[in-house]
DNA sequence: CCACTATGATTGATCGGCTT
DNA sequence: AAAGCCGATCAATCATAGTG
């Protein structure tokens, strides 16, 4: 039996690495991101990453520190304290909870206990 | 406007460049997987191992090697074709080590 | 020493899959 | 069916290292 996987690259050719894969053409939708009370328009689509402020941070990382998860009620009120959308309140707990997961993976054993094989 | 800009600046302050070795395994497995640069946890952590870095590196620099590939394509061919070649020979090699080692095992 | 490029890390937000 | 979470990834940006 002989099954193979689909290589292309016979001895023919000198440059086919030009092609183009679907990973290449991949494109991620613009943040629908709409926040209230900065730059004049409500439910304007920003378009750009916002940038939370200091105190932003420190605040949601209190409430971090306090609760890994939000209760829909909290939210709220966090949101609307730190002039937020809930969404952003609820993707900055979803990747702060991420980022805490790398953490202790990685303070873990980051040093390699022997590592024999070099 | 405010210099809000050193508002954490702790990590991302200090970094080293990995080994040439380490790039090099890394440059590798990019393009003798160009179709489908993405490896998986046990590949990453296979990485990272013969890198001498962590599982967390290897995702960074495949995530930022994906990214800034397709960004300008042109300006890596030099480096595509490079390693297209030297892979072509390694797969190779590979195979018929494969078919040697398909009994041996030595964790 | 300075301008510019290469590169590792960080992070708000998106995508697909699974659970509630 | 809708919404939240997870894990992975994207994409833009930051700060530094390397090169000329």
């Amino acid at each position: 039996a002989g099954h193979r996987e689909n290589a292309r690259s016979p001895s023919t050719e000198t440059s086919p690495p030009a092609q183009t894969f679907d990973w290449m053409k991949v494109k991620r939708n613009p943040p629908k991101t709409g926040k209230a009370g900065e730059y004049g328009f409500v439910g304007q689509p920003n378009t750009v990453r916002t940038n939370f402020t200091t105190k932003q941070l420190t605040e949601l990382e209190k409430e971090f520190h306090f609760n890994k998860y939000l209760t829909r009620a909290r939210r709220v009120e966090i949101a609307a304290s730190l002039q937020l959308n809930e969404t952003q309140v609820k993707i900055w707990f979803q990747n702060r909870r991420m980022k805490q997961k790398k953490r202790e993976k990685e303070g873990l054993l980051p040093i390699s206990p022997a590592t024999p094989t070099g | 406007v405010m210099i809000l800009r050193s508002r954490f600046l702790d990590a991302r302050r200090k970094r080293r460049n990995f080994s040439k070795q380490a790039t090099e395994i890394l440059n590798e497995y990019f393009y003798s997987h160009l179709s489908n640069p993405y490896p998986s946890e046990e590949a990453k952590e296979e990485l990272a191992k013969k890198c001498s870095i962590t599982v967390s590196q290897v995702s960074n620099w495949f995530g930022n090697k994906r990214i800034r590939y397709k960004k300008n394509i042109g300006k890596f061919q030099e480096e595509a074709n490079l390693y297209a070649a030297k892979t072509a020979v390694t797969a190779a090699h590979a195979v018929a080590a494969a078919v040697q080692n398909n009994q041996t095992n030595s964790p």
